[in-house]
DNA sequence: ACGATGATGAAC
DNA sequence: TTCATCATCGTA
C-alpha cells in the first residue's frame, strides 16, 4: 500500500508547460472512483501547449467559453470532447491569462488521450476543477525519470499549427527502457546487450 | 440557424 | 484510408 503522498500542488504548475509537461513524466495520476477507492496511474506521455503565441495550442485563438479555464490559474483541469467522442484531459500550467496547458496523453496500461479518460471514468465534468485530492482527482510526485529515458517529438495531431506543428513538444517515457519495479519506481532498464558503438548522452 | 472542424481511435 | 460522432465557434 502506497503511503498516501502530498498531491502536486499550486506550485509545481505554475511554470511554464514544457517543463511541468516533463516533470509530470513518472509522476501518478490518482483518481477516487464511484466506489470510494482510489487507483494511481503513472504518466508516460504528455505534451504541452505553451500559450498564445503557440499555434498548436487552443488558447491561440483568444478566450472562448471552452478555453476560458486555461486562461486561468495553473492547477486546474481542462477537459474538452475531441471529434465528438473523446474527453482530452490537461492541466492549465504557468501564469494566469496564459492559455497554456499539458495534455496527458498516456499512463502506464492506458495509451492515447481518449483511451485513458476512458478507462479511468474521467469527463467533462472534471472541466474547471482544481487537481486536488478534493475533487477526485490530482497527481502525486513519482520517482524523478533520467531523461535518458526520455523521448521528445513534434506533438500529435497539430500538423496545421505552421512551425509550431514540429517543435518538440511531447514526451514520453521510452517504453523499451521502462522498468516498473514493485512500488512502481522507475528504473532504466538494464542493456542488454551492445551491438554498436555506445551512444553517449 | 448552419456548416466546418477537430490535441482520436478503431476498423478495413 | 475511412468513418463514427458532436461540442464549439465563425458566419449569416
Amino acid at each position: 500500500m502506497p503511503a498516501d503522498a502530498r498531491p502536486l500542488s499550486f506550485d509545481f504548475f505554475n511554470r511554464p508547460a514544457d517543463r511541468v509537461a516533463r516533470d509530470l513524466l513518472g509522476c501518478r495520476l490518482a483518481v477516487c472512483g464511484p466506489d470510494g477507492t482510489t487507483t494511481r496511474h503513472m504518466v508516460v506521455e504528455t505534451e504541452a501547449y505553451l500559450g498564445a503565441h503557440d499555434l498548436a495550442c487552443h488558447g491561440s485563438k483568444g478566450m472562448t467559453a471552452r478555453t476560458a479555464v486555461m486562461f486561468g490559474p495553473a492547477g486546474v483541469w481542462y477537459v474538452y470532447l475531441c471529434y465528438g467522442m473523446h474527453w482530452m484531459l490537461n492541466v492549465v500550467t504557468g501564469a494566469e491569462g496564459v492559455p497554456a496547458a499539458v495534455l496527458i496523453r498516456g499512463v502506464v496500461g492506458q495509451a492515447g488521450p481518449g483511451r485513458l479518460t476512458r478507462a479511468l471514468g474521467i469527463g467533462r465534468e472534471f472541466n474547471g476543477r482544481r487537481a486536488t485530492r478534493s475533487t477526485g482527482l490530482w497527481f502525486e510526485p513519482g520517482m524523478p525519470v533520467s531523461s535518458r529515458l526520455i523521448d521528445r517529438t513534434p506533438r500529435i495531431g497539430v500538423a496545421y499549427a505552421g512551425d509550431w506543428a514540429a517543435k518538440p513538444l511531447r514526451f514520453v517515457v521510452d517504453p523499451g527502457r521502462l522498468t516498473m519495479v514493485e512500488g512502481g519506481t522507475v528504473r532504466a532498464a538494464r542493456r542488454t546487450r551492445s551491438t554498436g558503438p555506445c551512444m553517449r548522452r
